[in-house]
DNA sequence: ACCTGAACACCGTTCAAGT
DNA sequence: ACCTGAACACCGTTCAAGT
């Protein structure tokens, strides 16, 4: 808007940038160096002068995405359990919302530093419900696991068959909020459960 | 051994077999169209005469492990969360022995016919632990959530750090089967507490 | 010194030319 | 009629030639 399209001079963040809009609105498929250098008005080549490789382009769009994680401070009228299923639905809609997201996180190798704060809210939502530390370290990564198979899941195996007995075609495959939410509070429930059994 | 390199005719199950054996050796990225023509003796474009696409051979692929999910009898002695464990285990070396499998499994919008004795097994063993029937369709997807999400993870978020210090840097990261255990059992026994709780 | 067009080494897929 | 070499339309990445 301030410049119109006077292409900006190439940089990290306008790389970034266009490469984000283009997962966001279609897809990690269509995001390549090529369409990215052309929106930017270059040549793929001088993408490399500032990513090293496609790699580490996506492992920067993974961290941007996991500094932008949803926190959800529960509200004290909330009992434990409740406050643990707001912070990973809102994780859930978040990551449905950037559908790369998961892909990406699950797939690289990088440690994304930028999800740190998510890792210790979760953690510590686990300890106010009555875990040890290292309890709450393991129960956030079984949580994470759970929240990662629902979303990178695109088959249908035990296939939804609703109650009209429709199984639906629209839109292939988005994930379902109230099927995570329902192992979730179950797999809350057994965190509470099993404290004692360490290791 | 039969013919020594005469080559055979070229078929379907052909194909198919020589995709699996590059699959399970070499990983699935080094599975390509080009690489099983060369290794069957014909041209690529030949391929295309018994299969319509890669996607599909790698729905065959997919369809085939499936059918060979290990299945796991529980023994009488087993308490139900015992034998549930025993056969999500099995699965889980299955898939970690074909590391190929979740992905292609997940990433498919096939329907895998193949593991229908699997599903049906998994509800069984859920039913004899006191869950309604749908209870046991949703555990069932909700413990094969799980099981990809510990899969399909390859990057560090909390990462595993042992107690002897080490972060180990040798085989960069093989999904670790017993913290899916601990996830595991805590999954099943949330299972059993909320039975009540429908819909 | 810095940038980048053109080439390279791969894909999956198609098609026209061979038998 | 059936098969397939060669081409096509893409990738990510590199490098030599431009400024």
């Amino acid at each position: 808007m301030t410049s119109g399209n006077t292409r900006q001079a190439l940089s990290r963040s306008a790389i970034i940038s266009v490469a984000r809009r283009i997962a966001d609105t279609e897809g990690i498929g269509e995001l390549t160096l090529r369409r990215v250098a052309a929106e930017l008005g270059t040549g793929q080549a001088s993408l490399y002068r500032h990513i090293q490789h496609r790699a580490e382009l996506l492992a920067l769009l993974a961290d941007e995405l996991a500094a932008e994680f949803p926190i959800v401070e529960p509200s004290s009228s909330d009992a434990p359990p409740d406050a643990i299923a707001a912070q990973w639905l809102a994780m859930f809609d978040y990551l449905v919302a950037h559908s790369w997201g998961a892909q990406v996180i699950a797939g690289g190798h990088h440690l994304a530093t930028g999800a740190v704060p998510v890792v210790g809210h979760s953690q510590a939502l686990l300890r106010a419900a009555g875990l040890s530390e290292t309890d709450a370290l393991h129960g956030y990564r079984a949580l994470w696991h759970l929240l990662l198979g629902h979303l990178l899941n695109a088959h249908p195996l035990g296939h939804h068959r609703d109650t009209t007995g429709n199984t639906s075609d629209t839109a292939v495959s988005t994930p379902d909020s109230s099927e995570f939410e329902w192992a979730l509070r179950r797999l809350t429930a057994g965190l509470g459960t099993m404290n004692a059994w360490h290791r």
